[in-house]
DNA sequence: CCTACCGATCGGTAGG
DNA sequence: CCTACCGATCGGTAGG
């Protein structure tokens, strides 16, 4: 018989469907639109359900709490940030590997607001339970970007200091940009590359002397950090 | 008579005495304090009063609505930042002026973290009529930041850049220690310390080249930071 | 995925 | 500065 090569008991919880996390996904998505728009406590279920054409109700369907909405808003942006920032750590030169960093860190946040926002400043929001999970993410991805300060620091592109200050002050610079950024007026790549001269560029000699340059390395940083000051 | 030297009509309204200013000073610092924990939309004026050990219905006696409240903390926040700032603008050299700037913002911040706490999480809390006039102090203070950034571009401090890039990559990498300051491991100034010198600090040759630094030049910030790196 | 509804919280007011 | 209270909103559930 064909049953008996069934598995006995109860068949297993089948995989979520595909309509199923689609359809959770956008809702999640609304959810951060809603809630950068409105903020947390102020943005209701009622708020995101109508974006959707749905009854609030409707929306325990696919999460048990307003809560996990959040978590789940919280989750898919450090989850996506900590993946997309491998590409850079193939990087061997520590200069072009920070430069890439930085740039990846600006160009990130620039791009997706509504996550960024929410997960930025409703930070203290987050439930309890499911704090420790993204704070081990955070933590994570600050270390990454502590290691690549560290080895900037030893190649001597960037001057002595401890990791976890120049690793946050570069995070600063750069997430800030979901506080100002404004699409019509200003370049994403442009603030990059602004921040990468900034933090790694050649600064020019200082005060009233003549303005020559310091010689260029060979480093495609140097050389092209020179190009741009003429 | 006496009462005819007084003038006519209804008297005018007294100012606020003494005590009224100051309790209303510290139901704006209590405030702020609930507004940073909680967030303005869950922090409840049973929250405030308690604290204080008033009633909420004692609250209204000093603002008229919650929103008045969270208005009083932003006005106080950008008021005080406003007229702390002006120290700096005395400093004739760009570079020790910019440098004195990125100190002054970080240290400014993590020295009030309840209210710029609520100050950069809550803006778009800020009810409507009160948003011209916090905004209009908000872009004085960026034109602060921007005009440093274009004069030490101009002396040659700062590699060349738009000076609205430059102001938000300083202002956002000082003020992003509101998110991660921790009193008991942190020291604003040696934070501090560390983003001048990733700003403005010289830069030590790249790559495999001997440790050899700019000569200095008299600066006092070259001089200082070429002390630092040894 | 919906209708109908509950219980709790909260900003604000009356009146003193 | 207080007691007492109202009206509205909202997260969540029952039951389908």
């Amino acid at each position: 018989m064909q049953t008996s090569a069934r598995r006995p008991g109860r068949p297993r919880n089948r995989e979520p469907s595909v309509e199923y996390k689609a359809r959770l996904a956008e809702i999640v998505e609304t959810a951060a639109k809603v809630f950068r728009e409105k903020g947390y406590d102020a943005g209701s279920l009622d708020d995101v359900a109508a974006e959707l054409n749905l009854r609030k109700a409707s929306l325990y369907y696919y999460v048990h709490s307003k809560a996990e909405l959040l978590y789940r808003i919280f989750d898919k942006t450090i989850s996506t940030a900590l993946s997309s920032v491998e590409k850079c750590l193939s990087i061997d030169d520590p200069e072009e590997r920070l430069a890439a960093l930085i740039r990846h860190q600006a160009i990130m946040v620039a791009s997706e607001p509504s996550f960024f926002t929410v997960f930025f400043d409703q930070r203290p929001r987050l439930a309890r339970n499911y704090d420790s999970e993204i704070l081990a993410k955070e933590r994570q991805y600050l270390h990454v970007y502590q290691e690549a300060v560290a080895s900037a620091v030893e190649d001597g592109a960037l001057p002595s200091m401890k990791a976890r200050y120049g690793a946050q002050a570069i995070l600063g610079m750069t997430s800030w940009i979901y506080k100002w950024f404004d699409p019509d007026r200003d370049d994403p790549e442009a603030f990059a590359e602004a921040c990468v001269d900034m933090i790694l560029g050649v600064v020019r000699r200082t005060h009233d002397e003549s303005e020559t340059y310091r010689q260029e390395t060979g480093s495609p940083r140097a050389s092209r950090a020179a190009e741009k000051s003429r």
